[in-house]
DNA sequence: CCCTAATGCAAGTGCTTACTTACATTTATT
DNA sequence: AATAAATGTAAGTAAGCACTTGCATTAGGG
């Protein structure tokens, strides 16, 4: 369909980052193919519709089960170190598709499904993951055992809103500071979660 | 202006729940005034502009200043109750604003100033009345001396990302679910930071 | 009963939008 | 050099948008 993959390449890029400053509905495809250096029907013709558009982007950039993996070989049994990695990663994560987040937490009325579900599946997936962490690690004494499901909420829901708050502020929240936080409150939930 | 409050009334309300479902831009005067059970031109004639009307709707309807003056008198220098309080009144407070806040996250490129300000002293006020009351606490020897700034942020930050959270969510996060998650990340908390 | 203010109704304005069509031009491939 | 594929240009379409205008209708207070 498209010979010279530059040419979708460049759309794409354009789109993802015009519609995470001002949402899907305010941007509009003149401003995007502006932006991307070609003209407008050219557009079209890669992708057909803006929603197309959209989601082929998503799913060019969307990122993949990264987190999985992680909790499946990369955790060892310390806890202070290991919700470090984990806290660490999650933002890693995030902060590479921050734009991707962006225009989904927009949202819209004409916002097509699977864009959606990729930013709902957020916090979530990985709260089960953490709670199983917790559980293995309360059986061995290493954690105190109480509610690990909340826990594990807990803990997400904190880096979770650290991510957003970091999201829209105008002056980036700067690579310091966020290590800065990471590491302060993983102390601080390591001596709470500590019998 | 308008001598049947009414008519106002309803216009307002139909913008608030109509915006924080799709958003400013992607919300007409239209649907706006048949939700309202009113005529399109009803609608101009009490606000003028779509944007007057969204600026009408915050500026009735926007939260005061309830936090701050829970700092000065509500607290009582007891960790663990404290902290329950401001969480709890967070939480309250947010909730009642929901839909506001919905609308300002949403956001758009025509979006009036006075509106995004709204949302975005969210957090950072509340850190800085935090991190003086635990400053406060830790001279007293009633908290672990570290970061309180950090500290604070983290708090608030774990309640911002349990808000937001719920906010998208389909599937309202239930009365109980919520009071489960304060009393816990509260005790959480408490023990953390207490020396 | 009259007067005024608020609302409804119908129609329209000018602008912007996503998207199309037809044709010319460039670029790459053979 | 010839051919085909990808892009540009110019123009236009149909729809939706915020917002306006002129006039008829309603309702309440004096």
């Amino acid at each position: 369909m498209s010979a010279n993959p530059t040419t979708s390449e460049r759309i794409l890029l354009a789109t993802i980052n015009l519609m995470a400053e001002k949402g899907y509905d305010s941007t509009t495809t003149k401003e995007i193919a502006l932006a991307a250096g070609v003209n407008e029907v050219t557009l079209f013709r890669h992708f057909g519709t803006k929603e197309k558009l959209l989601e082929a982007a998503f799913s060019r950039f969307h990122y993949g089960n990264e987190m999985t993996k992680l909790f499946n070989e990369g955790l060892k049994g310390h806890l202070h170190e290991d919700l470090l990695i984990v806290s660490r990663t999650y933002h890693n994560i995030m902060n590479r598709n921050r734009k991707l987040i962006s225009i989904a937490l927009k949202g819209s009325s004409t916002l097509p499904d699977s864009v959606l579900q990729e930013a709902s599946r957020n916090p979530k997936h990985l709260k089960n993951l953490l709670a199983d962490y917790l559980t293995t690690m309360s059986s061995e004494g290493k954690v105190v055992s109480s509610n690990p499901e909340i826990q594990a909420l807990s803990f997400m829901w904190m880096n979770y809103g650290a991510f957003i708050s970091g999201l829209n502020a105008k002056d980036t929240v700067s690579e310091d500071t966020l290590d800065e936080f990471i590491e302060e409150s993983v102390s601080l939930f390591t001596k709470a979660l500590s019998p």
